[in-house]
DNA sequence: CCCATTTATATCGTGCACGATTTAATCGCA
DNA sequence: TGCGATTAAATCGTGCACGATATAAATGGG
């Protein structure tokens, strides 16, 4: 019985559920949605709405696709999204008459004032987690590395 | 001009958002999903649904509550999967007869089956992220104290 | 023993993420 | 200049996460 090419063992035999990675940040993002609920509810948006605002805040007049490699996403999630924010009043949206297959996206008076409403959600993250900031960061850092090679590995 | 209790800058005067970590919890799990979308593809589940699987390998026979503690899920989300993997073929739900208001979850032979087809996925995730496993593990920790964090902090 | 309360699961509606496809505008190049 | 290729956004269908509510079974105090 001489075997180099072993079948590894069973999965459950490797590792459990709680020592995946993916899970946990699965559930860590999960968690996050849960704790974000009721402060978002207070700003009447959603936790990707929210981002899209950020975003929007940082770079006002952008076009779709700018947003999308911004937040990582494409049209076919950001269009109804998008769509929706402008029935709130958050933003209007555009074609652009250089290029009209283009959509640019600008805020409205009512989206630019939303942001001192959220002044002071940077404070409450820090309070929940019980991190500081120097040590948020490294973990922030660490997050985005693996995002980045996963996203490189994928599809090969 | 003495004022001890200021409002906060706004937002984007206090962060970026690369700089938060919602926001790279966010991709990151996003980009888990894209990752395992092709893996996932050939053994024929959803992440979520195989998220399940998992947890039926390391414990069988279990209450719908039982797995949704483990994954942190209800049964407004967790009915419809389970529902759905039934009708693969993967498990049977079947009422409690010393409780009718329990449901009983059983792997089939082909839910079990499966396990062995998965049994490569560790070893993948490890080349993707290019992390060794000790780093891996301490960087599951982090997240997971954090996730716990924003548990008992949602809600007040 | 009865019925209000509690518990377990299911149902429903909304929004998001995404693969696949469509529509429409622009580009490139013969 | 004309037209096939490319690009940007939108549309459509599926599955998941979740708040709110419903259904049905078990529990327990009077």
């Amino acid at each position: 019985m001489h075997d180099e090419e072993t079948t590894p063992p069973k999965l459950t035999d490797q590792v459990r559920l709680d020592d995946l990675l993916c899970f946990a940040v699965y559930s860590a993002n999960n968690a996050f949605n849960r704790f974000y609920k009721p402060v978002m509810a207070e700003l009447g948006l959603t936790y990707p709405q929210f981002l899209v605002m950020i975003a929007l805040w940082e770079a006002d007049g952008v076009r779709v696709s700018h947003l999308g490699e911004r937040l990582g996403l494409e049209s076919n999630t950001l269009t109804p999204v998008l769509k929706r924010m402008e029935g709130l009043g958050l933003l209007e949206r555009k074609r652009d008459r250089s290029d009209e297959r283009q959509v640019l996206l600008h805020l409205t008076d009512k989206g630019r004032a939303l942001e001192n409403e959220a002044s002071g959600l940077p404070a409450c993250v820090l309070e929940a987690t019980g991190l500081d900031p120097a040590e948020l960061i490294t973990l922030r850092n660490e997050i985005e590395r693996i995002r980045a090679k996963l996203e490189s590995a994928t599809g090969r």
